[in-house]
RNA sequence: UGGGAUGUCGUCUAAUGGUAGGACAGCGGACUCUGGAUCCGUAUGUGAGGGUUCAACUCCUUCCAUCCCAGCCA
């Protein structure tokens, strides 16, 4: 795969920022512990995947490049109550997308139940798992709490052949949900909650996305994870910080059964991006109450929002090795996302003139009814990519911001008496402002030298501002749509007291315009490209364009400085 | 208040006993047919206190702050 070999290669190029991960690779390595590493990404299919996974699939598959040992893919499929083939699928379309391949490793969870069985019955019978017949309630009370060791289950020591006889009849069904379950026999007594005979088993009647109806028992993440990594031979299992304390039960799990290997759990941090929540809860609730289109609304966090907002792939994966990986929790400013998917987008989109909030403008010396071409580059970073010829005519439409009247010190676009470039075609200078009724400007009159043709004299005059502009009797109408951050405050998990995140929505995250006025060599633009629109920012072209209809999203604006700079005065 | 973890420029992240470095953001400048891009320059940091050492972000110690854990979720 293409890009597959270009990380490769951009690896071998750029100097890779060490991390603590690594390191242990390296010294697992070196050591020879291991031949080879292998990896894995396992999401439970029971949503979308966000910018956050994206970290942790660009970590997986990228270290198992760079080290070409390989990763695969396992959806943690152990709880059909809430998993879905939809989610399936999404991930690895995701996956996919971001430019990662599993290759013959897909891999899931449900298909070591029958194993997973197995050594459950092995725990049973080596005496450290019993069946358990507490209830919810009293499972919770037999715990004890966070400073109060918990109390033994009456239930714990059962003969091995009853545990067996139970939990083959769990098994078959012969029990209802919840009023049983197979525990593992670790301590009471353990400051750590996890190893206070955690629940193995539980039964769930529930249908499988894969399984279908085979079982009414399912296993436990903790069980479940552990084995499966071993299973498959993984060699680090990276998971985020929250599993820190869960790592003992992993191992305790690998130390008791006749397990393959013993993979080494890893924890980093994951990541928290300014001005967004990763919830899958809350993103969920998002997309069900309507406050965003749907789970792949241009403004989502998630991957498939980003591809529909225009993110490239390449962008994102440069902010996952951008961001490192570490222990600290830590929040991310969204800014430096915005910079890789300009600084991506930089090279490689296509230039076009769109107009946003159009003011027409009349060259009076420009002949009626002639039009001119000129030439105009696609990409002044990339010569390959050629040129178009746009149409010029004497009616034309500039950018409304570009007109001052009563233009502010270090204003270099059009005033009156002010001369300025029209972007590949001529030096104008406006002489006249005509306005309505109300005293709103419509229209401006300018006149242009001809000698200015293309764009520049040879008296070498300086001309400070260039205008970006669309012919009137060429160009399209077009709409775009301006996203901005979803929420208004960045550390999203440090909300107000008594506020939800959505008392922090971004009224102004989407503002649609209607009525922009494009070149016409946007008419061929097809869904999902490109474009930067000068002076604007990088759109994309939305899926809900239709021909004759195009809409474009912003995917980010370009640096303003201008922008900065007024402020200061 | 039990257990586990983490504290390095504004932000993210390197440096594992030997010059605290990089990136983004910021600031200043150059250049420019995008106030884009590019280039150059520049300020800012080891949570606090003790100790060990010729030398401490790094080792020891005390403290402080923050995060995670009481699902038959993952």
């Amino acid at each position: 795969m293409d890009t597959k070999e270009n990380i490769t290669e951009n690896k071998e190029e750029k100097a890779v920022t060490s991390n603590f991960i690594r390191s242990i690779i390296e010294r697992d390595l070196a050591s020879g512990k291991h031949k080879s590493i292998v990896t894995r990404f396992p999401p439970e299919p029971n949503g979308y995947l966000h910018i956050g996974h994206a970290k942790s699939i660009c970590l997986n598959f990228g270290l198992a490049n760079d080290y070409r040992g390989r990763c695969h893919l396992r959806f943690d499929d152990s709880n059909p109550v809430k998993e879905d083939v939809e989610y399936v699928n999404s991930i690895m379309e995701d996956v996919h997308w971001l430019g990662f391949d599993w290759g013959e490793h897909l891999y899931y969870a449900s298909d070591y139940f029958d194993k997973l069985y197995e050594f459950a019955e092995y725990l049973i019978k080596a005496g450290k798992a019993f069946v358990c017949d507490l209830s919810w309630e009293e499972l919770k009370e037999y715990r004890g709490t966070l400073t109060v060791p918990g109390k033994d289950s009456p239930y714990r020591n059962r003969s091995i052949e009853e545990n067996l006889d139970l939990f083959r009849r769990m098994k078959a069904g012969e029990f209802p949900e919840g009023s049983r379950t197979l525990r593992a026999k670790i301590d009471m007594a353990s400051p750590n909650l996890n190893m206070r005979d955690p629940v193995i088993y539980r039964i769930k009647k529930t249908h499988h996305h894969r399984t279908g109806n085979d079982w009414q028992i399912y296993p436990m993440y903790d069980y479940t994870h552990c084995v499966s990594d071993a299973l498959e031979g993984i060699t680090h299992s990276i998971c985020t910080l929250e599993f820190e304390d869960h790592r003992p039960l992993y191992d305790w799990f690998l130390d008791q059964l006749p397990v393959p290997c013993h993979p080494q759990q890893i924890e980093f941090a994951r990541l928290n991006l300014a001005y967004t929540i990763m919830s899958k809860r809350l993103l969920l609730e998002l997309v069900n109450n309507h406050l965003v289109s749907g789970w792949d609304d241009p403004r989502m966090p998630t991957i498939a929002g980003m591809r529909r907002r225009g993110f490239t792939p390449e962008a994102i994966r440069d902010f996952s090795e951008r961001i490192g990986v570490s222990k600290a929790n830590s929040l991310v400013n969204d800014e430096l996302l915005m910079f890789c998917v300009r600084e991506d987008l930089n090279k490689r989109a296509e230039r076009r003139m769109v107009v946003v909030n159009p003011l027409k403008l009349t060259i009076t010396n420009y002949p009626e009814g002639k039009i001119e071409d000129f030439a105009a580059e696609n990409n002044p970073e990339d010569p390959s990519a050629g040129k178009r010829k746009i149409k010029f005519s004497r009616h034309l439409y500039i950018e409304k911001d570009d007109f001052s009247e009563n233009p502010v010190k270090g204003w270099f676009r059009l005033s009156l008496g002010k001369e300025v470039r029209l972007k590949y075609a001529y030096y104008i200078t406006c002489n006249e402002v005509i306005k309505n009724e109300k005293g709103e400007i419509i229209e401006l009159l300018c006149t242009y030298d001809e000698k200015s043709r293309g764009g520049w004299t040879e008296d070498g005059r300086k001309v400070k501002g260039t205008l970006h502009w669309v012919c009137a009797e060429s160009a399209i109408p077009v709409e775009l749509r301006l996203y901005d951050r979803l929420f208004t405050l960045a550390d999203m998990s440090n909300m107000e007291e008594g506020k939800t995140y959505q008392d922090y929505l971004n009224p102004n995250s989407l503002i649609v315009k209607q009525n922009c006025l494009a070149e016409e060599n946007l008419q061929e633009a097809k869904i999902g490209e490109h474009y930067q629109f000068l002076r604007i920012g990088y759109f994309n072209v939305d899926y809900n364009s239709k021909p004759g209809a195009l809409i474009f999203n912003r995917i980010v604006d370009l640096k303003d400085s201008w922008a900065k700079l007024s402020k200061k005065i």
